[in-house]
DNA sequence: GGATAACCTGCAACTGCATTGCATATTACC
DNA sequence: GGTAATATGCAATGCAGTTGCAGGTTATCC
């Protein structure tokens, strides 16, 4: 069904090595974005600086998209099959459960055309909604 | 017509001191949000972290609120009238300009409401638009 | 398969912004 | 004016992000 990884990393111009893999593999075990010290703490035997440059790698070439949840530090997901190194295809909104304190990407949550004051132009939308994630609802 | 600079503090209960007064009215003057550097370089004879500690002290008291644009330091604009330091009530767009790099609120331009997924509970939403502001695009 | 070039990784160091502790100065209040 | 509460200035620290460089690994060409 899912296609492999290395394969998943070719597509994408990214050289399938070691630590990619297990970075993608990682990453596709997971419900919610992660940051850089979510990824240090899981693989600690490996450099941090080589997480952060995977993280920008995998970022730079389509292959996943960087939240800014406010939180201070910045949370990472898999990106929509779509997305590719000229352009991120990330018009949903993000969630940050304030409880659990986790971000979540909710891709059917589109984001609304916004009003804007005359000769503003819209380049980018950013929709970050907090409140309490369905996990912590009950 | 405007209120004087020291009932709007007092009203806020923000003792008037002289280095309030001053950014009050520094504030007062700005179209767009401003951030502790921009403080910083404008009141250059003072100390950094008593600037710091001056926005800090506004927002906490309902003065300003404070704008996480995603430029890597937060920026601060008067709040409208009605907040106060148990709520502030700020759901309006902020606006970041790729050219200028300046932050505005865009005070008419409301937040819509969010469909969000089951059991997801809504508490605060950002809604940060970027792109080409008004005096940038001609 | 071996040589070369391109790329990746690990360590160290550095930046910028935010934040705190503490001693001194200023202000409010009796 | 005297005392307590608060504000200020200076120093130090934390933390996320970022860069330089040397050495290791991988791809590629012959
Ligand atoms: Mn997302
Ligand atoms: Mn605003
Ligand atoms: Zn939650
Ligand atoms: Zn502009």
């Amino acid at each position: 069904m899912r296609p492999d990884l290395d394969t998943t990393l070719t597509q994408k111009n990214i050289r399938p090595t070691a630590m990619r893999l297990l970075v993608l593999d990682y990453l596709l075990n997971q419900t919610a974005a992660v940051s850089l010290n979510n990824l240090e703490t899981y693989f600690m035997r490996s450099d941090r600086i080589t997480l952060y440059r995977t993280l920008k790698t995998f970022e730079e070439k389509g292959l996943v998209h960087s939240i800014d949840d406010g939180s201070g530090s910045v949370k990472y997901a898999l990106c929509p099959d779509d997305c590719s190194t000229e352009e991120h295809h990330d018009l949903h909104v993000h969630f940050f459960c304030n409880q659990c304190r986790e971000t979540f990407c909710l891709p059917k949550s589109h984001i609304p055309e916004i009003a804007l004051p005359e000769n503003f132009k819209t380049e980018e939308v950013n929709l970050m909604v907090k409140g309490i994630c369905s996990k912590c609802t009950r």
